[in-house]
DNA sequence: ACTTGGCACTCACGCGCCAGGAGTGCCAAC
DNA sequence: GTTGGCACTCCTGGCGCGTGAGTGCCAAGT
């Protein structure tokens, strides 16, 4: 028995229950694809396949569906990812074109996914556990609060208003600003997120008695915005696209919308799947229904790749039903990763 | 025929179907209702109620359900806002205590609104049209770009970087930019947003002649900020409760999805409802069904309030099926703004 | 003039039934 | 290893029917 046909079988399977959301049979798979044998010969290789676990019926006599572990060889060994056609490049271009301000390309970004590929798009916000302190920016606002600034050489802005009326003196508070904003500058400028904030507490020690309540007071606010950088966020799109996706998502489609709007689960599916992502298949990683482990988000598959450049700053991609289209999902992906990183690099 | 009575069916009718979401029939009305009379009375009722529009039937024998006008004479004449409980009170300050930045509260409330209504909740970032420029901020970063940051007085920081390379020489940079920033705040602080985007013109005609092209770049910088400042935002929360909330409106569930996902619709109907809000019903104001004219948001009720104390900053409220509790919502909706207004107010 | 009980009528709904058909598994033959 | 044939399973859709909830109307009562 021809191990290749099998395969070969498998994909057609795949394909076809892609397409059209429907058990396929073994006189459907003939019809449909030149596989240069009768429907007995496939339905003995789709009796292996089911037993080996890469599909199932729903019921008897009928059609034949993918399993997850289906899906997975599929996506593995089986699916070539197909390019984007020059419309959709151009179509890439112009929605990304002309967008200014980080948030801006990340908004756009993920509804330039969700669009591309009907489904639901993540966008990690630049990682910062890599970015450094550009530059740290204070001053006085109206004699008893002081504006403290943030700015990371990835572009994000972090800002605090703290008191200090219990501080120090009005008279003084401009001066003395100005002097521990020199200070703190030459102390983690450059310096990565975490070294700036382990660098803080050495700042504080060496500040004048005179200057060291307010010294403190920034060194804590400065500390906050620090963690509060390094802390991930993402943004999504596209949500009413899975609604729309069929009728056997939307039995749970509660539970994925769920999961959705909780971010910190989101975040946690996207570092995981950073962390087996080994840079094969060209950096996309897929993660197939219940290989989610996270309940609610079984039944459904998640695409995502890296990207930012050499680098990888942050993680994007599309959450949809497992039965999505995976080489034109991991195509768009793909795609768009790379235009995102070439705009961020500017 | 008393006209009080036929108030009271409708809304025993209302209350009965939002609570089974199923047609009410006559009988089932007295069993449920102290009206005094018999069901042959209540038919007669509901067959005027039915002619005048307030109430229809799905299909020949069945009950009667509530028809957006009925909705909309039981908001205006029959609900009486149901006091918060304890429970609640307590349930809503603990989970808003603690808030420190504005994104903090904003994301809390619209958390909380969600919850508390088991719907979506929409909560709009104050808006900055009666505010004014605190502060603007600007500083030199790495010798060839510089950083405008602006701080209204609601709190709400704006920033941009922008490239001097080409502007001024890189030894007076720093000389031209705190020149520029005294002269720049003399001229905008304490102003409302639009005052100050027009005080820039002045502004730059008012520049020696060797810095007019860094001013010139800075006011652009600092017009498109204040701009942005003035343009509105919202975020929303909870969608995951419209899908369990019924079958009815998930015939129509991706057009909702849709239509909150179009930040741009939202802020429109917000607004709307915000002109339509006399003060009358504790400054609550209510939407029914197809009174919302956009497509896809017939069928849903939204439910909105100002907040941010007697000068109203935005507004914030819930949205739903049009068969939701309205007086449990609107209660919650009104307990909620209060509370947030308190916080901002501090 | 309103209310009430009675009564006939109307449909949606659930159930059982049945034929049709798609698809399978198995087997014997090639 | 492949193929045609054949019996079997079981989902699907359509039909008919009884049931029950609910209505509208009418005539009688207060």
């Amino acid at each position: 028995m021809s191990d290749d046909r099998r395969l070969a079988v498998l994909r057609a399977i795949v394909e076809d229950y892609v397409s059209s959301h429907e058990p396929v049979g073994s006189k459907a798979l003939v019809e449909r694809h030149q596989l240069g044998v009768s429907p007995a010969t496939i339905r003995n290789d789709m009796a292996v396949l089911e037993d080996e676990g890469y599909i199932t019926q729903p019921h008897t006599s009928a059609g034949r569906i993918p399993t997850d572990k289906g899906y997975r060889l599929f996506v593995d060994r089986l699916a070539n990812v197909k390019p984007m056609t020059p419309a959709e490049k151009r179509a890439i271009e112009t929605f990304l074109h002309g967008a200014d301000d980080l948030d801006d390309v990340v908004d756009r970004t993920v509804r330039l996914l969700a669009s591309l590929t009907r489904q639901a798009a993540v966008v990690q916000y630049p990682s910062l556990s890599r970015a450094s302190v550009r530059h740290v920016e204070l001053v006085g606002v109206g004699g008893r609060s002081a504006l403290l600034v943030l700015i990371t050489d990835s572009g994000r802005v972090e800002q605090r208003v703290l008191d200090v009326r219990s501080a120090v003196d009005v008279e003084t508070l401009g001066v003395s600003l100005a002097a521990l904003r020199t200070r703190v500058n030459a102390s983690v400028a450059g310096k990565r997120l975490r070294e700036a904030r382990d660098a803080l507490t050495d700042l504080v020690q060496q500040t004048p008695p005179a200057d060291i309540a307010i010294a403190a007071e920034v060194a804590a606010s400065l500390g906050d915005c620090l963690t509060a950088s390094l802390e991930e966020r993402v943004v999504i799109a596209g949500t009413s696209n899975l609604v729309k996706s069929g009728a056997d998502l939307s039995l749970s489609l509660g539970s994925v919308l769920e999961a959705l709007e909780e971010h910190v689960v989101l975040l946690r599916l996207v570092q995981e799947l950073a962390e087996e992502d080994l840079g094969e298949r060209g950096g996309l990683s897929v993660r197939i229904g219940a290989e989610n482990l996270h309940l609610g988000l079984d039944g459904t598959s998640v695409v995502t790749t890296g990207y930012g450049g050499e680098a990888v700053l942050a993680r994007l991609g599309v959450l949809g039903p497992t039965r999505m289209d995976y080489p034109t999902t991991m195509a768009a992906v793909r795609a768009v990763s790379r235009y995102v990183s070439r705009i961020l690099a500017s």
